[in-house]
DNA sequence: GGGTGATGGTTGATTTTTCAACTAAACGCC
DNA sequence: GGCGTTTAGTTGAAAAATCAACCATCACCC
């Protein structure tokens, strides 16, 4: 197996580190290959399945969806745009855009944040609401036929907490 | 806790399923929601911090990554457009864009396939080869740093081992 | 109280992705 | 051997995401 043709990541034959590094790379061992390979197809998978459930019979976008359920668990329905941007780890120009587009659609609205006259709220409207409501069986439905029930409930544990650490050291990562 | 304003997935008030559905639609209990919700969080912030280290210094996006990846695990650096489509789970009209983009930036090439003249071999030029060696060590190191080396061993085995359920459920789900 | 730098958000152009329609070759089958 | 169907891949227009500027307000602090 060591002498199959370069891996993923195996070790390459050739070419150093472009500069200054000192070659302290430390490949993944086959297991770690298998589950990390495991991790990235398995989620392509499970997101392009959960989008296709949401073309087919939920009203709206996987993303917008989201942001609609941020949205219903504010107090108010309301949060400030870079709260929402943040929480969905969105783009500040990404969050614009897509608002943009739903409050066209009438899902939310743009208001003014009381103190700060640099802020934007987004408040979630009666439709937007109705639409939520509208699209979260099917939503809930797709999420435990393709993820939850398809674990066993421990390692569907292991997953959340694992995922939980990894959030963590990303969200380090960047802003850090 | 019942009584927050309506959660992401959580039992809404009022609406009933849109139709025909006998409304057997069973909610997520705290600790799934809690599971889904880190899942979902840690899986973005993770891949947009793994862009952005490719961003930063590593010279192919992460798809074209995957993409060169695939390929030098062939035999001949080479694979059928179909077969690459859904080694990365891309649609076949984004994966003929991207190698599009990639052929212009000669790291592949398309050539016919033999025995068939509708299908189309994608190959890893010399060029792409390089490109992916150079990259390798930075992305791996990456990789390691952001999900690897979190995660402790079980941790990480059991998430592979979990992933590779979902990938299957996803994959019969969509052409089952 | 007037700079200076950070924060919050938008804009518009560029790049990617998606979507639906389309061509061409292969397959099956009678 | 001819006809419908499926498979392979491309195309181009429309939608969405990214990126780099940008404007305004705020916060600090001297």
């Amino acid at each position: 197996m060591v002498t199959k043709s370069p891996r993923p990541a195996g070790a390459p034959a050739g070419a150093a580190p472009t500069a200054g590094q000192a070659l302290a790379v430390e490949w993944l061992t086959e297991d770690q290959q298998r589950a990390w390979r495991a991790y990235l197809d398995g989620t392509a998978r499970f997101v392009s399945a959960l989008d296709r459930a949401h073309d087919a019979g939920i009203p709206v976008t996987l993303g917008e969806y989201h942001l609609l359920v941020q949205l219903s668990e504010q107090p108010d329905r309301t949060l400030r745009m870079s709260a929402l941007a943040d929480g969905l780890a969105l783009s500040r120009s990404r969050l614009t855009h897509t608002v943009d587009r739903m409050e066209r659609r009438g899902l939310v609205e743009r208001r003014p944040v009381p103190g700060d006259r640099r802020g934007v709220n987004c408040v979630m409207t009666d439709e937007g609401w109705k639409l939520l409501q509208q699209a979260a069986p099917a939503h809930v439905a797709a999420v435990r036929r393709l993820l939850v029930d398809v674990l066993d409930p421990e390692e569907f544990a292991v997953l959340g907490r694992a995922m939980a650490k990894v959030a963590r050291e990303a969200k380090a990562a960047v802003d850090g």
